[in-house]
DNA sequence: CTTGACTCCGTACCATACTTCGGGGTTGAT
DNA sequence: ATCAACCCCGAAGTATGGTACGGAGTCAAG
């Protein structure tokens, strides 16, 4: 099977077929080639690409972020320079978010423990998982007190 | 400082004085006290939780999700068996999302090394790093094909 | 050569997550 | 007392990311 048709993509990616079309709009599907009648013929790849930027949302990236990040993977030819930063800001987003998500995680297992230690938890964890946060104001005023709400 | 105004939270926090309204009327942020006047008096608690929900959300959480994490927090003394059912289901898919962050990552350091090497990078391994969804339809029917534009 | 499924397109509509507007009351410093 | 700066509210507007609609053309099987 070469080529694919819009509801074959759709399909085969989980996504509507009008999804496919915005996508297209916004630039973050190339045009596929088309028959004389019109129709599009997508290359097959068309559906991982698809799938990546499905779950690239999940992940917390816009539709715009998403465009940059294939398009980086594109321009691995040209001026490296400035590829190469972009890529290096990415991947440093990359780790925070990863970061921050293992901190919730801690918090939240934190939580089940003491569910299964049948006892009440002593304070809130999961709101001071992301207190930590380095690029924000104040930079970590407050210690990590007790007791939020007595 | 014992209590803060709307503003005061704002400018902590990072956010337009309209959102903590939002919030509020959302139900995401509680209703803070009043004064006589009308006027909110918040504990300052709220500007860690404006700013958990922030960053949150640039996880990939909606607010509602963010909702229920937060909700989740304080429920820690009643029937644990859905909370620790809740909790446990947030735990797996924070781990996924860790799992493909990290992917992800990878293959933007790939495509890091192959700039400093000087040389193009062979294959698209961008897309290929969440190729491998494991909730996805067909589950991975198509072996990882090189070429992808011709 | 008809029929039903599929495709095209533009436009309009929807949900989420805010932001702006407009008009009026409160606070607190001078 | 006055006045800027702040606060209140409801309602409307914006941006993003789609989804639905409707009318017309296309494709392949019978």
């Amino acid at each position: 099977m070469p080529t694919l048709r819009t509801a074959e993509v759709a399909r085969l990616a989980g996504v509507n077929v009008e999804t496919l079309r915005f996508y297209e709009r916004k630039g973050i599907l190339p045009e596929p080639p088309r028959r004389a009648s019109g129709y599009r013929e997508y290359p097959p790849e068309t559906v991982e690409r698809v799938k990546f930027i499905k779950r690239a949302q999940e992940l917390g990236f816009s539709l715009s972020e998403i465009q940059n990040l294939l398009d980086l993977r594109q321009m691995t030819g040209g001026k490296s320079d400035r590829v190469k930063h972009l890529a290096e800001a990415k991947v440093e987003e990359i780790d925070h978010k990863i970061r921050d998500l293992e901190a919730m995680k801690r918090s939240l297992t934190d939580l089940l423990r003491a569910c299964d230690g049948r006892r009440a938890i002593a304070s809130c964890p999961i709101i001071e998982s992301l207190g930590g946060c380095p690029r924000c104001i104040g930079g970590k005023s407050e210690p990590p007190t007790e007791g939020t709400t007595p």
